[in-house]
DNA sequence: TTAAAACCTTTGAGTCGCTACAAGGTCAAG
DNA sequence: CTTGACCTTGTAGCGACTCAAAGGTTTTAA
């Protein structure tokens, strides 16, 4: 809303990457890689081989991040994309990808719930203040195998933080 | 215990790198890998150049996997080593790795309890058997930005179960 | 005995979704 | 006229693997 508001009071129609990104709460960096990617089409250019935009491209854009933000892969994204291009196409298959992508989160949640009631188990092995050849927690990191973990690995914890650090 | 059996069975102390791979639960690739980066020692070679592993890589290998399947970057389980292999220093920061970590974990989980919230909500948008062109996901999808969501990015369901796909 | 299958080796590239950097061109303000 | 903010392309890096190519070795079985 505040964005169409602020576009409307200028009253332009096109505009510059950086410009394009801030109102899509991105960066230009992206935006290229995405155009790179074929999500979104290759932009016109200025005089100067500035890339131009218009509205058209701040909504496709705006689409994009949002379901980045629902955490869909560019693939997902990419078939999401041409539903929305063949309206003749019936969104059952919309929906169903969106069915899988909340079984997905399901998952990693229950996932993550075991995780972190291994994690608080082994952290109650060791009080405070013993040595490392002590340490209850590196003895119970050496057994063989847990029995409850054995098999499932659980990765993904840390990426999400990382990729957080933009400046948007 | 299973593989210490199995590896009392057969009353041999050495192994080749898939067996050593088998009995922790990895794979060769990823051991070598590992010896890359220095989490295992160079193993020592045969006459024809193999790498011969002993029961005491296994039980280092172990540990390493057990870390990783508690979703433990390989820095960290850097750490825990350089922790296991001088006895002399005091665990408390063994404890304050774990608490951090717990609180990673923790905080994901909220995170991705958010996210299933939001994307139940876009679900409910589409009853079935519509057109992609009345498609009440893809309308959701494309308004300028969701309030509640705006902002945050929370990536990385996908890779938890792309990288499960192995022969383990 | 020999041929095939199953191992092992190294090297290098690919995965995902960006992010950052280098080296340069363009443009508006002071 | 210079400074600084923007833009361009191309390339490399992140983490933790995973895979493929191209070859050497060992085991198995006909």
């Amino acid at each position: 809303m505040a964005e169409l508001a602020a576009l409307n009071e200028r009253s332009e129609t096109t505009m510059k990457i950086s410009e394009l990104a801030r109102l899509a709460g991105s960066n230009a960096e992206t935006i290229r890689y995405y155009e790179r990617e074929g999500l979104l089409p290759k932009a016109s250019r200025s005089e100067s081989n500035y890339r131009i935009y218009s509205v058209a491209h701040l909504e496709r854009l705006t689409f994009i991040r949002h379901c980045r933000n629902l955490d869909m892969t560019l693939g997902e994204i990419r078939t999401l994309l041409r539903f929305k291009a063949s309206p003749e196409e019936n969104c059952g298959e919309v929906n169903r990808l969106l069915d899988d992508h909340i079984e997905h989160v399901v998952r990693r949640i229950g996932e993550l719930q075991e995780l972190e009631r291994q994690l608080r188990d082994l952290r109650g092995c060791c009080p405070d203040g013993r040595q490392a050849a002590a340490c209850g927690i590196l003895e119970g990191l050496s057994q063989p195998l847990l029995e409850k973990a054995s098999g499932n690995h659980v990765p993904g914890v840390h990426e999400s933080f990382a990729s957080n650090t933009g400046k948007s």
